[in-house]
DNA sequence: CCGAGATATTGACGTCCATCTATGTCTCCG
DNA sequence: CGGAGACATAGATGGACGTCAATATCTCGG
């Protein structure tokens, strides 16, 4: 690990001033931060891996099955991850398939 | 997009078994949380990825420097993103230089 | 149509967290 | 040593968010 010591002078931290935060395509930062916020959730999280994990689209009854928090609350997820752009949801009949995008 | 209809029983919603929650590695699933809950805030995310384009470890005075929040606020987040593994720290002096991990 | 069931929405509530001010700690210089 | 400055910590506060119960919406079978 390669430090930029020594500093010469003594009342500055360092000599060369630092890169600036690189620009990011338009609503590019916008959207990596809507999937970290998504994935920030140890529920959603765990939503998301159970989706990603299947060789088809899930049935959102199956995920509601699969873990120990209320209908709504797990609609409330698959909502969010569905903003972010991580799932794509596909109904037929009453019944409503996610997948990941 | 192949979906898996159709259903052939109309009283369940599909016919095969959902794959289960894939199992990580101890501690991993951790891991990959605190990741994910230390970029999920947007000074946070800009904080590490300004640290992220520099060339050399970059002085925490100029992270201050380049925010609108305060000192303390640029610590904590610091401190965040160095609990989640994301960045070291290394102190000559009175000056800590932050690091990508 | 009407009832049953699957999913989504609403509103309320408790907790977590980003932020601030104030203060502590540590290092260096005169 | 003592003061100044860089960084960290502590405590308080306001807003964001995960969760639930209740309810709405939609689809299908009888």
């Amino acid at each position: 690990m390669t430090t930029r010591l020594p500093v010469i002078q003594s009342d500055v931290c360092c000599t060369t001033s630092p890169n600036p935060l690189p620009e990011l395509p338009a609503g590019q930062g916008e959207r990596m931060l809507a999937v970290f916020k998504a994935l920030a959730d140890a529920t959603r999280l765990a939503v998301f891996r159970l989706i990603a994990a299947q060789d088809a689209p899930i049935c959102a009854c199956d995920i509601v099955d699969r873990f120990d928090v209320s209908q709504p609350t797990i609609a409330h997820h698959l909502k969010v991850l569905r903003t972010a752009g991580l799932v794509t949801v596909s109904r037929h009949g009453v019944w409503a398939y996610y997948a990941v995008d």
